[in-house]
DNA sequence: AATCCACAGGAAGCCCGGGAAC
DNA sequence: GTTCCCGGGCTTCCTGTGGATT
């Protein structure tokens, strides 16, 4: 990763990329719907976040020793995808940093996303170099000597310092809890500066990962972000709408049915934003000042549809093969099929790209695995005297994913690749 | 009530690639 | 650089089973 692209995840203080977005703005002010796009991103951090107050007001309770100089506790965040605890936390980290300039022990709030930095090696580099110390390479040293550069760094003055490492479940996922260890107990080393940690995690299980003294010592405060319900995504949305759009070209039931359509989906406020802002751009397209129910549903789908391109497209060689077979099943016989009826078809579709099948035991459980991304349906059932197998139906729109099959793995081309494959076996 | 179909789905083990440890 | 280990994909073998049919 270059520098500029580094600095985005750790930089607080600057606004969104002002710049790059300048040229695009002239551009947005001539649209019709539009007002600004780029606040129904769920980049864009909001300065007020209805529902959160609570939670807001519990991190700031935490935080605000920081002020008197006091180190605060470390604190934990969870919460599901889009619940707003990024967006909560860079709130009060803004608002900490300002505040703490009328006082005489300075604060600074440093943002890393461990999903990015992930090893401790790059977190701690990346802390280093934020704190002044532009020596410290991205790669090559020795962990403890960047340990040393980034603790000589904090501690040249009196500060409190407070780490953010978002998505930290990535971090201890990849590269262990060695990371946290180090930071929480850092503090006692210190002489000038005094750092804090605030995690925040999507899993709430994971701190069972965890030693159970950084633990302990990370989960000092725990705040827990609920996911919204439709009474709150739809205040969301008006909020962000206002600013999003231009004065009255949402139709009255526009938001009530993104908040709705959101909040079946777990209460993700970054899922009701998205579908806003897609509907906005289906409205759009169809050269219409007037965002509708319509554009709302159809940006649904839209968004679904993407999620199941995207989805088929990164799908493994064998699994699309089968989901194939299912498709062509479908369009050969009915929509309802079997576990055997689906192996025959792949076993047949294997024989006409010259792949190598695999046994129907192997094929079950990617016909399970299918069901688990929503691509399929299956449902075991009985049929009494015949068996007891699973009813199998293609949940996703036949042709599309055909093509989305068809064009980037392409099965007429599985020949090429077998061939090609097994040949650099053979040469092995 | 017994039978029996057409699989479901668990267990064990092979193979291979990649990453950690030596 | 080896060696070791682990996890994922896969096969083989297996036992289990809901309910229409006998």
């Amino acid at each position: 990763m270059t520098m500029e692209e580094s600095k985005d995840y750790l930089d607080l203080s600057e606004p969104e990329d002002e710049q790059s977005s300048q040229i695009f703005e002239d551009l947005l002010d001539v649209e019709p719907i539009f007002d600004s796009k780029e606040v129904l991103r769920p980049a864009y951090t909001p300065d007020e976040l209805p529902h959160r107050n609570s939670q807001i007001q519990e991190v700031a309770t935490v935080l605000v020793s920081a002020l008197r100089g006091d180190t605060p506790s470390n604190i934990l965040i969870y919460g599901k995808t889009g619940t707003g605890k990024t967006a909560s936390a860079k709130l009060v980290s803004q608002d900490l940093e300002t505040a703490s300039q009328k006082f005489e022990v300075p604060c600074e709030v440093q943002y890393i996303n461990c999903e990015v930095v992930d090893t401790q090696y790059r977190v701690l580099a990346k802390l280093a170099r934020a704190f002044g110390r532009e020596d410290v390479p991205m790669t090559g040293w020795p962990t403890d000597r960047v340990y040393d550069a980034f603790f000589d760094a904090v501690d040249t003055r009196e500060r409190v310092v407070v780490i953010m490492l978002d998505e930290i479940d990535k971090l201890v996922e990849k590269s262990g809890d060695d990371t946290l260890y180090n930071l929480s107990r850092v503090n006692s080393d210190l002489d000038n500066a005094r750092v804090s940690i605030i995690g925040i995690s999507n899993d709430v299980q994971f701190t069972d990962m965890l030693d159970p003294r950084v633990k302990s010592s990370l989960g000092e405060e725990e705040i827990v972000f609920p996911p919204y319900d439709a009474n709150q995504l739809r205040d969301i949305l008006q909020q962000r709408a206002e600013m999003a759009f231009q004065e009255n070209v949402l139709e009255d039931e526009v938001i009530p049915l993104c908040a709705a359509f959101a909040a079946k989906e777990h209460g993700d406020a970054r899922r009701a934003l998205d579908l806003l802002r897609t509907a906005g751009e289906v409205a759009e397209r169809s050269q219409l000042e007037i965002v509708n129910e319509e554009h709302v549903r159809e940006a649904q789908e839209r968004i679904e549809l993407n999620r199941v391109v995207e989805v088929v497209r990164t799908l493994p060689t064998q699994s699309k093969t089968v989901l194939y077979s299912v498709i062509e099943f479908a369009e050969e016989h009915s929509d309802k099929m079997t576990t055997g009826e689906v192996y025959n078809t792949y076993k047949r579709v294997c024989q006409t790209t010259g792949m190598d099948p695999l046994t129907q035991r192997r094929v079950t459980d990617l016909i399970d695995e299918l069901d688990m991304l929503g691509i399929v349906n299956s449902v075991v059932i009985s049929k009494g005297r015949y068996g007891r197998t699973r009813e199998i139906s293609l949940s996703v729109p036949h042709q599309e994913t055909k093509e989305v099959i068809l064009e980037e793995s392409r099965l007429d081309d599985v020949d090429v690749d077998t061939v090609a494959q097994s040949k650099l076996n053979e040469e092995r």
